[in-house]
DNA sequence: AGTACATTTAACCTATAAGTTAATTAACTG
DNA sequence: CAGTTAATTAACTTATAGGTTAAATGTACT
């Protein structure tokens, strides 16, 4: 129950269903009812959803009429890719040190005659 | 509780004491009582924290006698920015005033009918 | 005013997350 | 072997997440 803005947000992001809305909201504003329609699951369910969406400011929320129609808001997402975007070295590192390790091996092996050997064994 | 590993790896990041671990081991391997150390939190609760990022695939753990060093594994992470990123022209200034400017052109034009519509003008 | 539709709230259930303390396992050390 | 250090497991508490059904609210239509 972290209450941090960046807590907030990756809790929102880390169901499935939730990602989904927001995926069908980059389509454009939907109803509440629109937005169920996918999911086998009752409209309150849905309707927690939004809530949990709505707290993390991942979606806002207007009146017109009885519809209550949601609209997506990325701008959390920044921060989110903001905070992951510091580790991309760690995961490009992995690939560099593949490449060592591909470069080494054909150093090692460079009299072998087939080269593409060592890539097949990853 | 969902079993997706995009899920994981978000509910992994939803806890700031996770997130600070994992910038911790950005400096480089730790053993679990190192790492519990700028935390006031009993040792328990983190070896829990180390279950969660090591379940998320976020952490490996080696043995080295008594102890076992974490070590950071950035690869789940290029999932979640990857799915982030498909947000990325949402958060982008530019984009929201268009997206501004296409509501403001739908309210003014609500009596047609077909949501479709709203897709097409994207 | 009465009915239908859209959405939320209430009340409830079950599972799990996050923490605690106390006990246990495992490896080293004298 | 006894003692120390490192880490996990067990047992427990409390709070919350995510779902349900049934009732309540708000708005529109005749």
């Amino acid at each position: 129950m972290p209450t941090d803005q960046l807590s907030i947000t990756f809790a929102a992001l880390a169901d499935p269903t939730r990602r989904a809305i927001l995926a069908q909201l980059t389509q454009g504003e939907a109803s509440v009812t629109e937005i169920a329609q996918p999911f086998h699951m009752s409209l309150p369910a849905i309707s927690k959803h939004l809530k949990v969406l709505e707290r993390a400011g991942l979606i806002t929320r207007s009146r017109e009429a009885q519809w209550r129609p949601c609209r997506l808001e990325a701008d959390p997402l920044k921060d989110a890719a903001g905070w992951i975007d510091h580790y991309r070295q760690f995961w490009e590192e992995n690939l560099d040190r593949l490449d060592d390790y591909l470069n080494q091996l054909q150093a090692n092996t460079h009299s072998q005659e087939n080269p593409d050997d060592s890539c097949n064994t990853l």
